[in-house]
RNA sequence: GGUCGCUUAGCUCAGCUGGUAGAGCGCUACGUUCACAUCGUAGAUGUCGCAGGUUCGAGUCCUGCAGCGACCACCA
């Protein structure tokens, strides 16, 4: 059996094949009926579904390493776990992909039609939409394919539909004029959070607004009460010749002034008082507008006047709304100025009209300086284009009634978070929550179902397409343009996929689900609106935990992208180091709330933690399938009177890290489940067992002691495999499917996959033997590293004296003679000290034992003493500061016994090994 | 401006409920004889950002400071 395993791990050569089994074996599958039926413990994971048009990259690469590791682990702990895996349709990213496209054959999507456009889209999604999921299967993800869904699939279309009649009949959706955000490039609203701040070096330009001239007393008695925003012509150098009083404002975007109806003051502000209700000529345009009074503008901050500029500014808008300023939007989608603004700026890009806007005013004299200014820019975050704050008919979804409870869930502790700090900014967002833009102009997502009537007016929110208006029977019907944002079908994921609305089996079996795990940078996208959907439409939380990791990134510790070319491509890294090799690394680095840094420079080094053990859990695998021999293995518990003290050292050992990794996954600590295991398997198992037991299972302690071995090792290595399998699946099957199955412990399970995960048995647990094996250990170590030390050369045998503290070491240490002589390089082992006055190297291990090598002729004797002189010292200091701290009466009145008895106990053991230096000391005469 | 986080070995980071520090990578030396050189063995490197405080005792708790970062925010 043994022949067909290379000395290397050959990920090509197991992988794929082992992934095409699973699939085909249809393990991966969770039925309804699992839960509804057997009653077996649902556990389910809905995954951040990609857009459809992605392509894998690292970022996905760890989060579904993560889910994987958790759905894998909570199905051999025997749950019903499901994966469910699907695509995102991606309105806007997915319709620029496709408009690049079709640019590049020179047309547009109004050349095409919005119909052709959408066949279009379809059939480029269709093509290589989906992608990504195959993808993830190179990476070993056992999603439940079965149930692959994506959101503009007709069911969770219907869904869609459903969720927005149903909140348009509760008022939670309404249609109003605002100011929202909107894209230039994309022509299309955005919500609040697909505005994103950019902060930059900006400035900030001062206008003059010449006051009418009956305005002008007043002026003068506002100047006199201290107003800033107050001049007069003719005081300034380069005023040219005007006359009369004017006012100061100040702004980021000078463009927008053409669309200023008024400038505001705080009512409460005495300085201005005077100015309220009179009028300025709003220069370039010939216009007159109002100041007006209104709470929002801040008295203290900059001069304390502002203008508005109700129809590109959300705060103008509400002043407007207030005082009853005039709206006027200037303009057009593009952001060029419109036909509401003078000629000379018609049809100017808003840029272009910012410079123009500016050059005109200098001209007139109405320039007042600017400064620089930090502040931030809001961008669209599918194409970076700076956003254009606008008054816009929109549909809006009324955030606050929904806010309430997943701010409860969070409250009350039922939603968790992972790491917790998350928490604050989830609540943070919930409590500030504003409405939700959730129209776009696009083409490509859930067309808003709402009909407009043109012969009766009226507006129809339905849940299914209507021939003439209900209302009044007109075949005259519009149904609305505009498609809903991304965001509002995929907060359905954790529901519509399983058949909501309609109350089907598996709408009962996987909802509500367990663990959301996603990047923290689409909490309010997602999250949380996910919670809200969840607890609106069914009353319960989607899922109650909520595990947020870190960011993949560069050795400089930049985001990978496209544009910086830093990415590392997952199947790349499968391809030269294996899906295992990449998930243990990723996994190993993924300690709780922190970013992965990953060289794209140099993969070999980035990846080698994880490639380098993934070689070792095989070669370890291969040498005990080779070590095993024919002939069947039986039980720990048959040959339990004939175990050897190494063989229940590492079943405790096994034991141990058992617990702990159980409790690392349920932690969602998974890095520390990657040490553990890396540490038992190879610090533990392949560094000692292995080579304690090769004698042994070559027969050359007997039959009794290979039968016991054999089991031991089996027994062993299936508890590990078990254990890393969520981190390594490929791997660990491949080895565990050759492994023989114990006489007597039940039947085989048919896969690694869903055997049970391993239960720390707690008859295993044996300090006895972890003390004894600590003692070999050391010992070992101990003769090793005086070898070193003194040179003596890799083939000299050297004979060791030891007198062991722990009289029940002895027996251990015989018993193991054959590694001791192997493992060290031990010939003869005696147990007394070395005679009188010989002369070699001499250790004393922390528990007392002394180790004494007779060095006959070998050592460089001045070398030594000094080297014993310096350790000597060293020594005494540290065993003067632990016996201070022995001295001190508050240290041993008040620290809890058990840490004053560890401290008497290292007191003791400093001093052994200090009267064993000096004894050793003694032996090299002379020096002082 | 608000909130939160980070600062530990050359690099990247662990260190959960306080008992004088660990891993991986890298580095140095030696070693290919029987699972693995994607290996083995041994070894070097830390005033745990700075300053105070609480405590018998602090990398671990508290306060302040410095540097870095993230998120949120309508201040013109």
């Amino acid at each position: 059996m043994s022949q067909e395993l290379a000395p290397r791990f050959d990920p090509r050569a197991v992988e794929p094949e082992l992934y095409r089994r699973w699939l085909e074996g249809g393990r991966f599958h969770v039925p309804a009926s699992a839960v509804l039926e057997e009653g077996r413990d649902p556990y389910v994971i809905v995954i951040p579904p990609p857009n459809v048009t992605a392509v894998l990259h690292m970022g996905h690469g760890l989060n579904n390493t993560i889910q994987d590791v958790l759905i894998r682990f909570r199905r051999m702990q025997g749950r019903a776990a499901e994966w469910l895996p699907g695509t995102d349709h991606a309105g806007i990213a997915t319709q620029n992909v496709v408009e690049r496209l079709i640019a590049r054959e020179g047309l547009t999507r109004d050349d095409l039609g919005r119909e052709a456009f959408v066949k279009r889209v379809w059939a480029f999604v269709e093509e290589t939409g989906g992608t990504i999921l195959d993808q993830l299967k190179a990476i070993g993800c056992s999603c439940d394919w079965e149930r692959t869904a994506f959101t503009l699939d007709p069911h969770l279309s219907r869904a869609v539909r459903e969720v927005f009649v149903r909140l348009y009949e509760q008022d939670l959706v309404y249609r109003g004029e605002y100011i929202i955000n909107w894209c230039p490039r994309c022509l299309t609203a955005l919500s609040n959070e697909e505005a994103e701040g950019e902060e930059g070096e900006g400035r900030l330009w001062h206008l003059r607004y010449p006051l009418v001239e009956s305005a002008w007393p007043a002026a003068e008695a506002a100047r006199a009460a201290g107003a800033e925003a107050v001049g007069r012509f003719g005081e300034e150098p380069d005023d040219q010749g005007r006359a009369g009083w004017y006012l100061t404002v100040s702004t980021t975007r000078p463009e927008t002034m053409l669309g200023d109806t008024a400038v505001a003051v705080n009512p409460d502000d005495a300085r201005y008082a005077p100015l309220v209700g009179a009028d300025v000529h709003l220069p370039l345009t010939g216009r007159t507008i109002p100041v007006v009074a209104d709470a929002y503008v801040d008295p203290e901050f900059g001069t304390g006047m502002v203008k508005v500029t109700p129809a590109h500014d959300p705060n103008d808008f509400e002043i407007a709304q207030r005082t009853g300023a005039a709206v006027l939007n200037v303009m057009t989608d593009a952001a060029a100025m419109n036909e509401n603004v003078p000629g000379p700026f018609r049809g100017l890009d808003r840029f272009e009209a910012r410079r123009a806007v500016l050059a005109a005013l200098a001209a007139e004299g109405l320039g007042a300086g600017d400064d620089p200014h930090v502040h931030t820019v809001p961008r669209c975050y599918r194409c970076d284009t700076v956003v254009e704050p606008r008054l816009s008919l929109q549909w809006f979804v009324r955030m606050k009634p929904l806010a309430g409870p997943a701010l409860e869930a969070s409250r009350n502790g039922s939603l968790r978070f992972t790491p917790e700090r998350h928490r604050k900014v989830y609540e943070h967002w919930l409590e500030n929550i504003r409405d939700w833009c959730i129209s776009r102009q696009l083409w490509w997502g859930h067309r808003i179902p709402v009909w407009y009537c043109d012969t009766c007016d009226g507006v129809h929110v339905l849940r299914s397409d209507p021939e003439v208006c209900p209302a009044c029977g007109s075949a005259e019907l519009r149904q609305d343009p505009d498609v809903l944002d991304t965001w509002f079908s995929s907060q359905l994921w954790p529901l519509s996929p399983f058949g909501w609305p309609d109350e089907t089996d598996d709408l009962k079996a996987f909802y509500p689900g367990h663990t959301m795990c996603t990047a923290p940078e689409i909490l309010f996208f997602w999250v949380a609106r996910m919670v809200m959907m969840g607890l609106e439409l069914r009353g319960e939380l989607p899922f109650t935990e909520v595990y947020l990791h870190g960011t993949v990134r560069d050795a400089q510790g930049r985001k990978m992208s496209k544009s910086l070319g830093n990415g590392i491509d997952p199947l790349a890294v499968v391809g030269r180091y294996g899906a295992d090799a990449m998930r243990f690394t990723l996994m190993n680095a993924c300690a709780i709330g922190t970013d992965i840094l990953l060289d794209h420079e140099d993969t070999e080094s980035a990846f080698a933690v994880g490639r380098n053990f993934a070689n070792k859990v095989w070669n370890a695998g291969r040498f005990t399938l080779m070590s095993l021999g024919e002939g069947p293995v039986r039980g720990v518990d048959a040959v339990a009177d004939d175990l050897r003290v190494e063989d229940r050292w590492i079943l405790s050992r096994l034991a141990s890290a058992t617990d702990a990794v159980t409790d690392g996954m349920e932690r969602f600590r998974l890095h520390e489940v990657a040490e553990r295991t890396y540490h038992f398997f190879w610090g533990e198992l392949a560094d000692w067992y292995l080579e304690l037991v090769k004698p042994r299972l070559a027969g050359e302690s007997g039959e009794a002691s290979r039968e016991a071995a054999r089991s031991t090792l089996v027994t062993v290595l299936d508890g590990v495999l078990r254990l890393l399998h969520p981190l390594m699946p490929f791997v660990t099957t491949a080895l565990w499917d050759r492994l023989p199955w114990p006489e007597g412990a039940g039947s085989r399970p048919g896969e690694l996959m869903v055997a049970p995960w391993p239960r720390a048995s707690a008859e295993w647990r044996n300090p006895e033997a972890e003390r004894m094996l600590a003692g070999f250990q050391a010992l070992v170590t101990a003769v090793r590293s005086l070898r070193k030390e003194y040179g003596v050369g890799e083939g000299q045998s050297v004979t060791v004296h030891v007198e062991a503290a722990d009289p029940a070491l002895r027996g251990v240490v015989e018993g193991l003679a054959g590694p001791l002589g192997r493992l060290a390089r031990v010939e003869t082992l005696l147990w007394s000290g070395p005679e009188a006055g010989a002369v070699g190297a001499a250790d004393v291990l922390h528990d007392g034992t002394r180790v004494f090598l007779p060095l006959a002729g070998l050592v460089d004797l001045e070398k030594e003493r000094a080297r014993l002189d310096r350790e000597i010292e060293r020594l005494v200091g540290v065993l003067r500061g632990t016996e201070a701290k022995l001295a001190n009466r508050n240290f041993t009145a008040r620290a809890p016994a058990e840490v004053v008895a560890r401290e008497r106990e290292k007191a003791e053991s400093q001093r052994a090994q200090l009267r064993g230096l000096e004894e050793k000391r003694a032996r090299f005469p002379g020096g002082g």
